[in-house]
DNA sequence: CAGGACATGTAACAGGTTACATGATTAT
DNA sequence: ATAATCATGTAACCTGTTACATGTCCTG
């Protein structure tokens, strides 16, 4: 019920082909709702259908035709609508945290394993996140409207990785056999 | 794919019937692998066929008859390997990310609204989990095995509902109208 | 000439949500 | 009486994933 009015958002920013938009959501905008390029068409083409967006094909020389996508006043609408509707909480799935908590019922080292690998991912994310802040809001005391909400949007990015290496490493700290107990 | 290793590991801490399995994806292991009591029921008859549970129906008194499941050999063989293989990184959904970047195309101040809500359910959850901490792990030096992996789940939750908390405080800070600008 | 980027899709399937259905017992 | 708790499900639907399909142009 989201990924339409992520769209919505992703295309009041900036209209894009579904192609385009595809990729802003493996970035950008899929940092925070990701969404596969077959969900993108299918949900582009629904999205049509009730008039939220309108498209217009443009020729490119030396590449294939794009249908590229606004927003249309049903859109801005429906986006304003939803806007002002309170979200529930999303359910929270985390296979790792499963996978912690099992770890007595298998290999505890394999499990270990895997949350070096994701402190890894999320670490690398971080410093994504980190750059982008650096390079695109130098100073965000004089942000304001929608680069201030993009920055916004950044600081969770940067607080939740941030979290989530901290707590990989009390997992690991906890599970790493210490010297002491290998004896 | 992770819903039967959830069950598998909720089994394997106790045998259960589908419904107390179902209360307990409210909360406990719910906390981090949500699930439906209609999935619960659906994926359980699912691992019965694939032979990971076996189920005995066991009468009461006053109630009415329940089948209880625990993990066969065959599903503690499946869950062992799970927990050996790699898991991979879960995709990120943030709806309320979303409504704050999109905020300047509806009504900013109805979503600083919803941020404010989402800070309150995610405080009470905060508190749940340090009530937990207080009441189950007062000694987390001492802990080991299978406790010490619950506690570290449990560090987990509390540090990511801390996290999504200063987060929201931080939005509500920058976007709060300051009186100065009021004028 | 092979591989990757550009561009748009379809089809089948798996996973999750919402609504409905049934029936007993216990507490208010 | 009525609602809540116990207990187990079915059916329809929506969302998301995986695999497949097609064709052009540009770069190495």
């Amino acid at each position: 019920m989201a990924l339409e009015q992520a769209i919505l958002v992703a295309l009041s920013e900036r209209a894009s082909a579904g192609y385009d938009l595809a990729r802003r959501f493996d970035k950008s905008i899929g940092f925070f709702w990701s969404a596969s390029h077959q969900q993108v068409y299918r949900v582009l083409t629904r999205m049509e259908q009730a008039r939220w967006v309108t498209s217009a094909v443009v020729a490119q020389e030396g590449r294939p035709d794009k249908k590229v996508y606004q927003v249309s006043e049903d859109g801005q609408d429906e986006l304003r609508r939803w806007l002002s509707e309170p979200t529930d909480p999303e359910p929270i799935r985390s296979a790792l945290a499963v996978k912690i908590r099992g770890a007595a019922y298998g290999d505890a080292g394999a499990v270990l394993l895997d949350v070096h690998r994701h402190r890894d991912q999320h670490a690398t994310r971080l410093d994504i996140y980190l750059e982008i802040e650096k390079r695109d809001f130098a100073d965000p005391a004089r942000l304001s409207g929608h680069e201030l909400h993009q920055y916004l949007v950044l600081r969770g990015g940067i607080s939740f990785e941030r979290g989530f290496v901290s707590w990989c490493d009390e997992v690991i700290a906890a599970l790493h056999v210490p010297a002491s107990k290998v004896t």
